[in-house]
DNA sequence: TCCATCTACAACCATTTGGTTGTACGTTAG
DNA sequence: CTAACGTACAACCAAATGGTTGTAGATGGA
């Protein structure tokens, strides 16, 4: 499910970043790209390396980027990224109104089983994702 | 963080379920609520109960529904559900419009003290969803 | 130089996730 | 009733996640 050169798997790992409290409240915090991980580390309730991990996955998720600026890593929040964000969605929207589309269409226009109907098999392949989303390969 | 009678809590859940290829590819085949989970599971390559699980997934994060339909149990995507998404989008951007603005006025670095806001803030202490994402609760 | 600070990264641990299989139960068809 | 289908759920397993501590390398200042 490529649709304007955003992978599946960058997808997956914006949203995944997304989906905790402590990441984007870094994100809120580092608009301006003047703390540096130490001082973030100094704002939450845990280690140092845990909040260097988090920075890590908002950085390969491309939601945030690293600056050295001394001794110090300045970690900056990518304006774009919810930018991002919103066009992964506009494409989930998008492929829905495209899916109802298309079956009223296929209604209207063959009429003959085309529909949802059990009969015709909608479709027997594994389906767009299904195959690309190989991340695990859990063929084993 | 809750905003607007959302929790932090439902936004994880909701960018956690739109975190993988399978759930997202599922919403876009179930807008039309007409494939059971059984149907749908047949579209992938992996046993219906780990389909079972991913609907599971997306029904607690709000983006689908299940609909009994005899021994069928028809799945059916919210139509609003990329909408909160979307909204949890705003929130964030909204943050970081208000934190830039805010820091426009007052140079404040951590925003403890932060005077000007009682109400409007939307925060003042340090960890303020990492207090609240006790969904670990590593107490012991 | 020497020390304090900031960062990076490895090793380790508990929990969660995503998959499997197996079993039990409700519903429909014969 | 019985068989088949669809669902639900438990038990289990490998891998990922999110946290910890410890160690080592840069950098800046006295």
């Amino acid at each position: 499910m490529v649709v304007d050169g955003v992978t599946d798997e960058a997808v997956d790992r914006l949203f995944h970043a997304l989906a905790d409290a402590t990441r984007r409240d870094i994100l809120r915090r580092c608009v301006r790209g003047e703390l540096s991980v130490s001082r973030l580390a100094a704002a939450y309730p845990m280690s140092f390396a845990a909040v260097q991990k988090h920075v890590t996955v908002l950085e390969r998720a491309g939601l945030v980027t690293k600056q050295r600026h001394g001794r110090e890593q300045l970690v900056r929040t990518d304006p774009d990224a919810v930018g991002r964000a919103r066009q992964a969605l506009d494409e989930l929207e998008s492929a829905w109104r495209a899916r109802v589309d298309r079956m009223s269409g296929l209604l209207s226009d063959d009429g003959t089983g085309a529909g949802p109907g059990p009969g015709t098999g909608p479709r027997a392949d594994p389906g767009p994702d299904a195959t690309t989303n190989t991340k695990k390969g859990q063929d084993g």
